[in-house]
DNA sequence: ATTAAATGTAAGTATAAACTTACCGTTAGT
DNA sequence: ACTAACGGTAAGTTTATACTTACATTTAAT
């Protein structure tokens, strides 16, 4: 019941950034807003969306946080996708072999 | 290059809704939004959003147009989301054992 | 105990987008 | 040729949300 906020999460691009960013390794919050246009605070809140939607864990070490990817919300989204994926193509071949039976 | 508008269609309730309706076949508009809490022209514009995500196909028939669920857009965002998906449970489980040492 | 560093939170604003109604175009039937 | 059915498009409105600045909070260091 949570691959739609996932989907909502990472329909925004600046959003996608940050996870993308976080791809290449576990990172605390100013280093990921360090080369943004937008400012940390807007990063922050961005991490809490993505928090929340399951896709990354947050981790305290002093008075850093480090956020790193989390499996979970990126699992829950995959196999939702994949219930459209096979019927969808088993449904593509059909269509394509009736087309050309059509011919 | 066309994940990211996937990701957009995909992120609103009522574009999901009528995606996952189109799960169970090929539908002519009106079917799809009937029993639907929205308008037809509402839905109209949800299809067009996912149709120039790849997300859907659209079949003229008469007077009809027939949708249908596109594996193209889809299998963009499955590619896409797999990039994430390996990498991230190689480092949660490199993590978690980490922490099982530090006990 | 102060100070600094790192980050979350609140409040307010501006922009995007989802919806509605009204209208137009196209195909099919009589 | 007229009418009806089906569906796309335009214009306008409302709501959600991404952003900013200012402030509060927590930990570490001197």
């Amino acid at each position: 019941m949570a691959y739609q906020s996932a989907l909502e999460a990472l329909a925004d691009p600046t959003r996608r950034l940050v996870f993308e960013r976080l791809r290449r390794g576990p990172s605390p919050v100013g280093r990921l807003a360090s080369g943004m246009t937008v400012s940390r605070p807007a990063v922050s809140q961005h991490l809490r969306v993505l928090k929340e939607a399951g896709l990354v864990t947050e981790e305290h070490e002093g008075t850093r946080r480090i956020y790193r990817i989390d499996p979970k919300g990126l699992g829950q989204l995959r196999a939702w996708l994949d219930q459209f994926w096979e019927s969808a193509l088993d449904a593509f071949k059909a269509q394509a072999e009736k087309e050309e039976e059509g011919e």
